[in-house]
This record gives structure tokens, C-alpha cells and sequence, in this order.
DNA sequence: GTATTGTTTTTGATTAGTCAAAGTGTAGCA
DNA sequence: TGCTACACTTTGACTAATCAAAAACAATAC
């Protein structure tokens, strides 16, 4: 059985891999993300691996097994189950829920889960659009079209919100960015790097390119 | 902020000496409520006491300070609203959501348990028939009335299961023995140390005086 | 009032997870 | 080819929570 701190590791591992194409997810990632030292991700590698749930190089970096990437897989299938059940059923505020299923992710058993997703109707996504994964560890892949990739004058729909921050989240919702919503990029200025949009019949604004690529869509 | 591992001393203390009422509450109880060697509870008395959540004498026993004693009623409130969701809204069993919840009770927020309670409906009690302890910390004090101390042939109204464990929940849940079910008090056979229930329209069954203590009435 | 018994306390050791700081490798630049 | 800068690893130390086993104390019996 995995500690929580374990189980955090492993799920910040997995995320890291899926995101950052490359073979081996190296340290200075691992120990960015947990906000740990260098060194304590280095020693806490090789616990990892003598418990095989990956295989660590040294300075090459990390690859999950997949024991290791079984656990991550149900770390992110409980994190997400939970956000949805804190905004649907108890009606907490999407920005507030990240950090409560941070916690609640390592304290909730297989039973109370299976419980959970069918009381929630099995849902496929979470509020802020991530897919989750299946019981088995099976996870739909996320479009990679940003909003940063689309044409002018086209209609697309919101898929999902990358930035997890409260900060920005409430931003997101403010301005109706949010799964589900048509959106239609009006105006793209590339000497201003920027882009006007508008949501629905919510009055328009405008978005940095950087943030701009927080948003997944599709068409 | 208390760790988990303090949150369990401190709600076990306060359960024992809302039971034994001795002034302090006495080391090897401490000790084995929780589990662990009596060396092990020493020592946390000390760091427990340095927190000002108790007042420690040697060799005499421990009590908890209003501060002690807050803590360990938002623990007693969170463990029992849980198991109030676990049964009604997810539909686990009777005999399932003890351990449940003694995990979960140290991940849920404050903000998320006052979610949960309005979602509930603000409910008295848990499952079992335990009052649930207000925001406050104001809790309602039990009925003394065992099953024992009632008289043949009165009917009384079931208010609360005393032991938690899975196999006399189970055995209790099939007798029909559940908190709000109307027993009556057949016969009482001190020389077998045995009364006879019938519950409600169900067949008549017997318990020893023992197993009977762990049933708290009122007429 | 001593002896016996059972309960506490002390002591020393262990484990998981962490940091700071010193040491080591390596990739790219000049 | 050698140097520099950055990324990584090692080392030693610390904290919380625990146990086992030895020592100290208290209560009861006799």
C-alpha cells in the first residue's frame, strides 16, 4: 500500500509524462512540481524504484512502471470524482475544490469511489473539463487545439481549462470560460498578442496568447 | 493545526472520559483505545500537554483543556456526519462506514463538512443512533436506559447502538435492532442471563444481558 | 511494613519524509 | 579542448510517531 505521499509522487509523475513527451521525466520537474528539494525527489526516486513502481536512470530522469502508472491513473480518477461531487452535489465554487480533493484523494477508499461515481452518474469529465480515467485506468485523450489554434470568425466549443489556479479559475468563470460553452474568436492580433473573443451573447474580451493556450477547444 | 495522529488521541480521550466519568482519564485506557504501547501514550501526553490540549499529572491520568476538548468534538462531528452520507446518500452499509470514516474524518474541511451537513439536512444523529455533536461542539447527552433496565412488557423505542463492530452491526441490522425501531421486552431470565425482544412484527429472539447493555433505550 | 502485582515512565532504536549544503556530472559555449 | 553554469546526487541532520524492554512507582495483599 502506497503512502499519500506516495501516491503524490506517482500521480505528479504520471502527469508530468503525459504532458512533457520525452522517454525519461527528468528530476528538476518531479521536484518543481511536489515543491520538494532536488535531493529529497532523488532519494524518494529510489524508494520508488525498489518498490517498482518505476525505473529511475540517474540524471537521465524517471519512467512509471505500470504498477506505478496504475496508481497515478486511480490518483487522478479519485481527484477528479471528487471535484465533480464537491461542485455538483455539495456546490462548492470551482476554483475552492483543487485543494479539498488533494487531500480527500488519499483518504477515500475503492468502495466509497465506485459508490460515489455512480451516485454522480458516471461522469466523464470533471468540472473543469479533464476526462476521467476509468476504474480499468483507461483515460480519453484531451484535444490538443487551443484557442491560440484557431481561425478567425470560427465558433468552437470549450473543452478544458488547464490552469488550475483559484485566480484564474474565477477569471475563467467571470468571463463564461467554461466546458460546454460555445466560444468564437473574433479578432486575433499578432502584433498585440492577443485575441478578442466572445462566449455565447456575453459581452466580448480580450486574452493574452499565453492564457489563450490554457484553453482546450474543439470544433 | 493538529495532525491526524493528534486529532485520533484527542477524540479518543474525549470519548473515554465522556464514559468513565473519573475525573482524569487514565493512561493504559489511553493506550489501548488507541492501539498503541502505553510508552507511546506517555509520551504524547507530553507533547500533547505542551500544545495546551490537555493537562497531564504522572501516574494520574490526563484531561483535556477547552481547547483539547473542541477538537476532539469537531472530530466526533465530522466521523458521524460522514457516516450519515455514507448510508444515505451513497448506500453503504450499516456495518462498513466505520472505518470509512474514521480515514476521511481528517481530510474534510471545515468548509466542506458545513456543505455536507446542510446537504444532510442537518441531521441529530448518525446511523447508529449517536447524537452528532452541533458546530458548536454541543452534543446532546445519550439516554442511559439499556435495554436491562427496562421492565417486561413495556415497549420502548431503540435509541442507539453502542458497539461499532462490523459483526454485531450485521447481527443487529438482520434482528431488526436499528435506532426509531419499537422493541418490547418479552421475558427476562435472570438464572440464563437472558431476556427475550420482539421487534416491532419480526420473530422473537434472545439476548444475553451483556450483548443487551450495548442497546440504549427510551419509553 | 514488606512483598507481589500491575501499571506507568524512561530509554534507546527505528522508519518515512524532509532540508541544507557540499560535491559531482554534463552539455554547450568559446 | 577546456571552462562555466546548471542539473543532479550525496551526506548529515532533523521531526513525528512508533516499539521493545528495562526501570520506577503504586496499590493491594498478607
Amino acid at each position: 500500500m502506497p503512502s499519500a505521499t506516495v501516491e503524490n509522487y506517482l500521480k505528479s509523475i504520471l502527469k508530468l509524462s503525459m504532458e512533457c513527451e520525452r522517454g525519461e521525466v527528468p528530476m528538476g520537474m518531479i521536484a518543481t512540481s511536489l515543491g520538494v528539494t532536488p535531493g529529497t525527489a532523488t532519494s524518494m526516486m529510489k524508494n520508488l524504484q525498489k518498490e517498482k513502481w518505476l525505473s529511475y536512470k540517474s540524471r537521465k530522469g524517471v519512467r512509471l512502471t505500470p504498477s506505478g502508472k496504475k496508481i497515478g491513473m486511480i490518483m487522478i480518477r479519485r481527484h477528479r470524482l471528487l471535484e465533480t461531487f464537491l461542485v455538483e452535489t455539495l456546490g462548492l465554487d470551482w476554483s475552492e475544490i483543487h485543494d479539498e480533493a488533494e487531500v480527500l484523494e488519499h483518504a477515500i477508499s475503492e468502495k466509497v469511489l465506485e459508490r460515489l461515481d455512480i451516485f454522480l452518474g458516471k461522469p466523464r469529465h470533471d468540472p473543469h473539463g479533464h476526462p476521467i480515467p476509468t476504474k480499468n485506468g483507461i483515460i480519453r485523450r484531451l484535444p490538443k487545439k487551443t484557442l491560440l489554434d484557431s481561425l478567425v470568425g470560427t465558433k468552437m466549443k470549450i473543452e478544458s481549462i488547464l490552469d488550475q489556479s483559484p485566480e484564474f479559475l474565477n477569471f475563467a468563470q467571470a468571463k463564461g470560460l467554461m466546458p460546454g460553452r460555445m466560444v468564437t474568436l473574433v479578432k486575433n492580433e499578432k502584433v498585440a498578442d492577443t485575441i478578442e473573443l466572445q462566449v455565447e451573447k456575453m459581452p466580448k474580451f480580450s486574452l493574452g496568447y499565453k492564457t489563450a493556450q490554457k484553453i482546450l477547444v474543439s470544433n
